[in-house]
DNA sequence: TTACCTTTGCTAACACTGTTAGGAAAAAAG
DNA sequence: CTTTTTTCCTAACAGTGTTAGCAAAGGTAA
């Protein structure tokens, strides 16, 4: 009975076909530029095809934005673990967070909607990144005299720094250049681990 | 000759009218749901009206965010004016860009391009912002033995942590409680100004 | 082999979107 | 009362996401 299983196998490859090229499209011309018709045209079959492996386009979107998340996170793990110490795994992952958002502009505008209507619950998808951060933070804070520092709070401001960076540098485009942001990310996660000692 | 003068002020009220009933729309239901053909049946004209008016949809919602910077320029100068040192200052504009934001999530969304493919030299519309901020960072690094603290960098660091802090509020939306928010806005300042001396 | 049934994938439509060409009607000028 | 100009509309073009319904192909059982 190994004829089942060779359908499942073929339309197993359609779906990744589907992914692969609205992938390069979302790539090339940002998630705008996405159309279900465009996708049916490069995979050579007709439209519908499309709805029977997604339920929508958004669908196939957040699947991109899931897959930022778990890159991202991955690349902060592996940048967390090089650097010794807590506060030099805070800088290792802020630089990672930003290079990420940098080499991946694709996927960063996707995760975080820089240019999205539905962020149907999105934040959910940050699984891991979250717990990186706020365990280095509570490790440089209990090295210090102030035991109870809303490590929660740190979290999110740690978070809205990196965001917010990235968010303006990514929708300035030009206009600035490379240093001065590479600049601004150092200060600003200077200024955050001052303030936490 | 008053035909001609009267003409021109016909022509003039329907394109307020075009304004006004497109930024209800904008306000309502986000810039995602506006419509040409919505704003002509609004303003009971038949569509090319419109375009006898505005080069295309973009010019209109670019109009709005114009307008959305010189009421945030305008909030930040007030707030400023009523604070008495510069460090009180710093904050008080903080918290006017905060409470900007949070009060015309409309007008954010479409000034910052959270959700704008455009995004066309948007930054030029900043008029007077940056100046106010830049203004009192100088003068409180004046006042510090680092005098030739990068003004430039620090301006960007502010900006990037209130625009973090505000598009991750906006995008994420209910989840999280006001008060933390806050907070994060408060902590972030505070280390930010804690950085400047 | 034939009859049946299920799966697959297509055409064509619906209801939208922004934008524009070209012509009709109204207003102003001669 | 004509002629010219301005105003404004109809209708089309080229797209978009989504879905109903049908035809053809594939596998199954008689």
């Amino acid at each position: 009975m190994g004829i089942t299983e060779r359908r499942i196998r073929e339309k197993e490859k359609v779906r990744e076909t589907i992914i692969a090229k609205a992938w390069e499209m979302v790539q090339a011309d940002g998630w705008e530029a996405l159309s279900i018709r465009k996708i049916a045209d490069a995979i050579e079959y007709s439209v519908p095809v499309i709805y029977d492996h997604f339920e929508n386009k958004e669908a196939i979107l957040s699947e991109f934005a899931k897959e930022g998340f778990r890159i991202l996170s991955k690349k902060m793990e592996q940048a967390k673990q090089k650097a010794a110490n807590p506060v030099e795994q805070l800088k290792a992952m802020a630089d990672a967070y930003w290079n990420f958002a940098m080499k991946n502009t694709a996927y960063y505008r996707l995760m975080y909607g820089v240019g999205m209507q539905c962020c149907s619950g999105l934040g959910k998808d940050k699984e891991g990144f979250d717990d990186h951060v706020t365990d280095t933070i509570r490790q440089i804070v209990a090295k210090t005299k102030y035991k109870n520092t809303n490590v929660c709070l740190k979290y999110h401001t740690f978070w809205s720094i990196l965001h917010g960076l990235v968010s303006i540098k990514i929708t300035e485009q030009s206009r600035q250049d490379r240093e001065l942001n590479k600049l601004v990310l150092q200060d600003a996660i200077e200024g955050f681990i001052k303030n936490l000692k």
